[in-house]
RNA sequence: UGCCCGAUUGUGUAAUGGUAGCACAACGGUCUCUGACACCGUUUGUCUAGGUUCGAGUCCUAGUCGGGCAACCA
């Protein structure tokens, strides 16, 4: 997408081309740092684009490390999918993938370090003490009994937790900062607990484990990381990031800069909201096509491509905003308006018989697969006397601007005969439309009349006799309203879920997808694009789901 | 009632002391064998009040509004 090579610049980007002009550092590196306890979403891929982004455009590196200090929460399917979802959104890290766990020795050791130089203590406090001594933000805490504890005691404790002596949460070794700081963070925080938990990677070597505070920063040094970015919630964070690095006296210290996360209307986006859906049964799993996970953007139909577009569109700022989800449907329909085939199918259907067409006969006409890309070639579509239209298509009574099927008006059926509806049956019971029907003039074949009149309207129509059967699954929106978040006082999100996200439908298409691919891509026709559904398509039934719809201006009209 | 961060059209962003621009959305039109696409046009913006300056969206001060921070989560 040529767009996509346009000059990216952002704040991030302004303090890299600084600092390297500054002589500061000779290279970039960047680090994605997921924690493998949840599915990566669109907020992710945000993060992920601007870290690989800087590492591809400053020829630098970014790498992949999983943040792997809470045995608890984590699990090697997480580790999976996110490596699938980065490697599918089309980054590259070499050989620089990593494990917070891989540097558990390393982190142990700054730890004693720290006691060692009389930064970081053992403490004895419960847990409820702990938060009742740390005080509120606008009153000072108190210092802990054992803040002075003798280095060597602490030494000796924190080595016996390490060895399995004490039970979860007997001990704590806590960085001796400022009780009385104004920045919560900073008083004496908590960097290793015990936690008697099997991980994922290290298996049961290990029951203590570093807090993400001591960890990161550490982490970040080992890798030589010269922009720690991560998102605004982690701002505080700083001088506690920057503090352990000053105390251990490393020699690579990276810069953190935070930026704000991604928000779309109409969607959640933490993991433990995200998770809830799933545990809930509100949808299909994590790969649901409405969930605004990778992997649910990739089984609905999006593109990498589309992501990364989006992604470069919505920038990078500290402004925490609200990204209207129309521009991520405009990114895909933007790409797939360029690539996708276009086919004929029939979401609703009704029966248009053509009363002066031969019975039994059929002919082959040509539909054009890409009118932008003459390239993509033309495909047969047969034709004969029944075919079905779209019910929406025929209005029995219909105002002057309909330019559709109405009785006495002629229209063009795609890429075959201009027709001119003569009126149509009905159920007596129900007066629900049960046919159609129309006269053909058999010198318009192909969709253009000799003597040149101008008919208006074009709609699009399957062969009944030829039409494949398909399942179609259409999605709306997962919520109602904007900011699902937004709830009044004891309510949920989840009362914001859409009950009608996902209507299943059976629809006839052209005999031409009967062997469509799962996973490929098709425009049907003035209806929207859609994906072969990769999971549950047969070769029998393929199913059909809607990416996005098209941009329909006459539905807005109405 | 503490500290930190932020504020440019409906939304997302650009402008680095010198003409407030772009994209999406909306609306109107042209074109059209997709009421799509494409193309053209229109509407709407620098939170407020002071100050510095020849000149302020940009710098300073105060206020207002919004967000974050009180897991042995990340």
């Amino acid at each position: 997408m040529a767009t996509e090579e346009a000059a990216v610049t952002n704040f991030i980007r302004d303090i890299i081309n600084e600092d390297l002009a500054a002589g500061k550092h000779s290279g970039v590196v960047t680090r994605f740092p997921p924690e493998p306890n949840g599915y990566l979403h669109i907020g992710h891929a945000k993060s992920i684009c601007l870290n690989f982004g800087i590492a591809q455009d400053y020829a630098g590196r970014c790498h992949l490390r999983f943040d792997d200090t809470n045995p608890t929460a984590e699990d090697i399917e997480y580790v999976d999918s996110i490596t699938e979802d980065v490697k599918w959104l089309g980054f590259n890290w070499g050989e620089s993938c990593f494990y917070a766990a891989d540097y558990f020795e390393r982190i142990y050791g700054y730890a004693e370090d720290l006691i060692k130089k009389d930064r970081a203590y053992v403490c004895t406090l419960s847990p409820e003490e702990f938060k009742e001594y740390r005080g509120v933000p606008n009153r000072p805490g108190k210092s802990s009994p054992w803040r002075d504890r003798p280095v060597e005691e602490s030494l000796d404790l924190f080595r016996r937790m390490r060895a399995g002596e004490f039970a979860d949460g007997e001990y704590v070794v806590r960085a001796k900062i400022d009780m009385a700081s104004p920045n919560l963070h900073m008083r004496d925080p908590a960097i290793y607990r015990i936690k008697h938990a099997h991980h994922h990677r290290t298996g049961d070597a290990w029951c203590v484990y570093p807090m993400y505070d001591f960890a990161h920063c550490i982490e970040d040094s080992i890798e030589g990381i010269t922009h720690s970015i991560c998102t605004l919630e982690f701002e505080v964070h700083r001088p506690l990031y920057d503090w352990i690095l000053d105390a251990l006296e490393v020699e690579c210290h990276p810069q953190q800069i935070e930026f704000a996360r991604l928000n779309l209307t109409y969607t959640v986006m933490s993991k433990r909201k995200l998770l809830e859906l799933v545990r809930d049964g509100h949808v299909d799993g994590w790969d649901d096509p409405r969930m605004p996970t990778v992997s649910g953007l990739r089984r609905r139909g999006f593109t990498a491509a589309s992501i990364r577009e989006f992604c470069r569109r919505v920038g990078v700022t500290k402004v925490e905003s609200l990204t209207d989800i129309a521009l991520l449907e405009h990114c895909i329909r933007d790409e797939l308006n360029k690539t996708a085939a276009r086919a004929m199918g029939v979401l609703n259907p009704l029966k248009l018989v053509i009363t002066n067409y031969p019975e039994g006969q059929e002919e082959t006409l040509e539909g054009i697969n890409n009118p932008g890309d003459e390239s993509a070639g033309t495909r047969p579509v047969p034709f004969s006397r029944e075919l079905y239209i779209e019910r929406g298509d025929f209005r029995e009574e219909a105002p002057k601007k309909f330019f559709r099927l109405k009785p006495g008006q002629e229209v063009r059926l795609r890429y075959g005969y201009l027709v001119t509806c003569t009126g149509c049956k009905k159920d007596e019971a129900t007066g629900e439309v049960t046919e159609v029907t129309c006269t053909y003039d058999p010198e318009t074949r192909g969709g253009n009349a000799p003597d040149g009149r101008r008919v208006k309207g074009t709609i699009h129509w399957v062969s009944a006799a030829h039409a494949k059967e398909v399942e179609v699954r259409l999605f709306d929106r997962l919520f109602t309203c904007e900011r699902p978040d937004d709830v009044p006082e004891g309510g949920d999100f989840k009362d914001n879920l859409n009950p009608d996200s996902l209507s299943v439908t059976r629809a006839f298409v052209e005999p031409s997808l009967a062997t469509a691919e799962p996973g490929s891509r098709f425009q049907l026709e003035r209806t929207g694009y859609f994906v072969v559904d990769t999971k549950d398509s047969t070769p029998e039934c393929p199913v059909f789901s809607r990416i996005v719809p098209l941009r329909d201006s006459w539905a807005k009209k109405r």
